[in-house]
Parts: C-alpha cells; structure tokens; sequence
DNA sequence: AGTTGTTTAAGATTTT
DNA sequence: AAAATCTTAAACAACT
C-alpha cells in the first residue's frame, strides 16, 4: 500500500451512514437532541472528511432527518430561542442498529400506521422527548454533579428486546464517550456505566489513533479529549459536544411554558393516548419548580398521575412503532 | 438571502 | 437477482 499522505486517513469516509452520525450527534447531546446546525457541528468536529461539501451532505442529512421515522422533531419552546426545531431519536429506535453498532443498520425502523387504534403520534414521541429533555437539564443544573443514572433505558422502553445489558464496541455510547466540561469546572460522564466486558472508550480510541486500525476518520472521541485536541471545538462558544448548554440552563431557572405542539399532527383526530408521564421522576424531586407546570398540563387527559412504577414502563410502549425488516 | 424542513426521484451499494 | 439500505440531487415551502 502505498504510503499514506498526511491526512489521508482522516479524510477518508467515515464507515457511518448519515443516519448513524445523527444519531450519534443527538445521543451526545445531554438531553438527547440537537438542532440541525448542532449536529452539522458534530459530525464536523469529529469526522474531517465532512468539512468539505458541506453543500452535499447536509443536503443529505436532511433528508434523512426528514424521510426517518427514527427523528422526530421537536418544538423550542419560547424560551429556547433559535432556528429550526431539534431533533431527538423516537424514543423506540433504540435496536435500530445491531447490537447497538452504528456501523451498520439492520432493520429499518418504521412507525406503525397501519394500527389505527393506538397510532403513534410523532407528536406524543416528541413531547415525551422534551419532557425528558427537561428533566435532564433540570438534574443538570439542580445536581450539579454527575447524573445518577441517566440511563438510555428511558428510550429503549419500546416494545423491542433490546440487549440492554450489553453494548457493542461500536456502539454510540463507546464511540462518543467522552467527559463534559462544564462551566463551573464539573465534569461528568457522558456515558452510562459501560460493561466492563467490553473495551472501555479509551481502549478504543487507543486503537484507532495510534494504532491506525479502527477509527482513523474521528476526531475527539474518547481519550483523546483530555491529552490534546487537534479540532477546533475549543475555539467555540460549545462545551465539549459543541453543545450550547446557555439555552439549557438558562431554561431551568424560569417557568416553563410547555407546549406540547405536534409538529406532524396526525390528519384525523385520533383520540389521543393518555399523556405520557413524565418518566424519571424521581430524580427530581427536589428540582426547581420550572419543571412540573409542563407535565401537568402537556395533555388535558392526564387524568391520574402514574405512580413511579407505572411511569417507567408506559410512554414507549405506548408509541406503537417497530422496527421492521 | 440564507436556513430549515419536506418530498420525489434515481443511482449506488450492501445484504439476503 | 431481488430487496433493502444508503447517497445524492433537486424543487419547493416556510421561516428568520
């Protein structure tokens, strides 16, 4: 082979579809969606090759954003100034990739619309999502220090098996991890607890940085970030992810005004699920009182608030979707 | 005017 | 080979 000039390797394509990159960009997030330039900040930071032709793969990205069930839109609330929507992951894609490897998709995930009687509204996925969003933040700001279990179990409640217990090498949470910086100097994983079984995010960088094999084409995964980072996240105005957390925590100190406004509204009417409760609730129960106003009145049905128990097991399965072949 | 989002269409690549 | 998946292009609406 012929020897490699200085920045071939980086510059090559990474081996992730756009669908993997966005997902990867949204589940860096910590509250698990971005806005469209995030994650074009994202996937620029760390993979070279899409500093160029910006033109063409954004195109891309958008439509994927657009044609795939897996992202759902959701609405900034008036107090998250900005352009565009963000996107979050539908909160049952979570087996979309085998074994949870972003290198490849298996199964093409698709919301069920044949089933009429308990659709799954973009709208519901989306407003579950911000709730979620909005507790993260909350735990953020309110506990200052590294989120007790923040699992992405929370989305993976769908329907799908999922081995939730194990995840691929490849999966987003062992290619993205790395630590947070936050204002204040904390610093706190971005990661949930990684089986030991597996390489732990710094091995796998090792690998691919130094030993050139795995993952020449990234930038700033794990392990990288604290030694030196070649990117230019530094120069921003974006904690490590590229994530402006200002909106954030600039949102847990007021009331919220909570809007669950459907994006896609489903044509017919469809008698609307019960509003999803907001799941977590423990973790905040000592959180500033901005949170709890959007819960309640998200949906005018929240007839009898869930216990803890039941609030953990319903909103995804209640999001009919699936993963199709 | 530029960005964001939706949609259609078609070619390329990979899997089965 | 067929099917599924992925990529790219492009037109267009809505919004800032």
């Amino acid at each position: 082979m012929p020897r490699p000039g200085r920045n071939t390797y980086s510059d090559q394509k990474p081996p992730y579809s756009y669908i993997s990159l966005t997902a990867m960009a949204i589940q860096s997030s910590p509250e698990k969606m971005l806005p469209l330039s995030e994650i074009y900040k994202f996937i620029m930071d760390r993979f070279p090759y899409y500093r160029e032709n910006t033109q063409r793969w954004q195109n891309s990205l958008r439509h994927n954003l657009s044609f795939n069930d897996c992202f759902i839109k959701i609405p900034r609330r008036p107090d998250q100034p900005g352009k565009g929507s963000f996107w979050a992951l539908h909160p049952s894609c979570g087996d979309m990739f085998e074994n949870g490897s972003f290198l490849r998709r298996r199964k093409r995930f698709k919301v069920l619309k044949s089933d009429h009687l308990a659709p799954s509204k973009p709208a519901d996925a989306a407003q579950y999502l911000q709730q979620q969003a909005k507790l993260r933040l909350s735990a953020l700001a309110a506990s200052g220090t590294h989120l007790p279990q923040m699992p992405t179990a929370a989305y993976n409640l769908g329907g799908v098996a999922q081995p939730s217990g194990f995840k691929h090498p490849f999966a987003i949470e062992n290619i993205i991890a790395r630590e947070y910086k936050m204002p204040g100097g904390l610093a706190f994983s971005a990661m949930q607890p990684v089986p030991a079984a597996y390489p732990l995010p710094n091995q796998l960088t090792t690998m691919g940085s130094s030993l050139g094999t795995g993952w020449p084409h990234m930038y700033g995964s794990a392990g990288m970030i604290d030694s030196a980072t070649p990117i230019s996240m530094a120069s921003g105005d974006y904690s490590a992810y590229g994530v402006p957390l200002k909106p954030l925590c600039h949102a847990a100190g007021q009331t919220l005004p909570a809007i669950p406004v459907p994006i896609k509204p489903t044509p017919a009417a469809v008698p609307a699920l019960p509003a999803l409760p907001a799941p977590i609730p423990t973790l905040l129960s000592n959180s500033p009182p901005s949170l709890s106003p959007t819960s309640s009145q998200t949906a005018t049905s929240q007839s009898s608030p869930a216990t803890p128990s039941e609030t953990l097991t319903s909103p995804a399965s209640a999001l009919h979707s699936v993963a199709v072949h």
